[in-house]
DNA sequence: ACAATAATAGATAAAAAGGTCGTTTTATCG
DNA sequence: CGATAAAACGACCTTTTTATCTATTATTGT
């Protein structure tokens, strides 16, 4: 539900650099296969995160990836905007009524305020408080 | 957003076949073909919702297909779940925590309720409801 | 110079979307 | 009553997108 397998790889991973030490760089094959992830495919989606400005990657021996800004700062909904593209908050539910062009639909009244609290949520939501309640939650298991 | 292509297809169809007239079976193709909905794709969509009791078709000349229950009773929520399957409004955002088994993210706390309001709307939302603001909103133009 | 590492490009596999065609069903017409 | 045409149904095929893997190249510390 919600989005792509690689939106959500995307996250899991940040999720788990987060849960890392910062001072140093973390191979990209490490984060991957620590949550099953595909290494070659999670690899893939470094490089648009780097454009992005959420991560760093640094080439060579110990080299890997770190944040760029800090995990406070790094909302979920960065994360997917920066995969999935810009306005994927902004698309419509249904393409109804051509009405001249313009998509205008009669959902929009009532979907516009749910969508709005996907998108708060998302956004104030940051990678740094789920690695949080993650490492809380693992040490009761 | 949200979902597939084929569910969007399906929504858009039925919301289609609730603005026509009831009394006589509506051709697969017309209801496709005035939503530039691909005509043998949504046909293939048919059968399911035949299956889950919103649709009837009917064979031979003359035939189609038309609603089973009246469309004041079709939630939007039952053709998400006819099309993408039973427990589409229960699947976790993210899959973390592999924890012995049983998906317990800490995510939950905060997408539930959000989750929550998402079903509720597409609960309460009728296919004849957004047919209805659709007729009401195409006099205007 | 060498080994470790991300970046890039390309190949392959799987799933989703879309299309074709023959079969079955049914109303209507002769 | 049989023939015919109109329709959904079902099986299969093609294309496109998404996911995954492989190999090469560029970069950097030792």
């Amino acid at each position: 539900m919600l989005y792509s397998l690689t939106t959500k790889y995307a996250v899991i991973a940040l999720i788990e650099l987060a849960t890392r030490d910062e001072s140093t760089p973390v191979l990209v094959r490490d984060i991957a296969l620590a949550r099953d992830i595909p290494p070659a495919f999670f690899a893939k989606l470094v490089p648009p995160l780097v454009r992005a400005g959420i991560l760093t990657s640094t080439r060579g021996k110990n080299g890997g990836i770190s944040f760029a800004r800090s995990p406070q700062e790094v909302s979920i909904a960065d994360v997917v905007r920066t995969i999935e593209g810009d306005n994927y908050f902004r698309e419509c539910v249904f393409e109804l009524l051509p009405c001249d062009g313009r998509p205008d639909c009669p959902l929009h009244d009532v979907w516009d305020p749910i969508r709005d609290d996907i998108t708060r949520f998302l956004e104030q939501t940051t990678i740094h408080g789920v690695a949080d309640k993650l490492t809380a939650a693992k040490e009761e298991c």
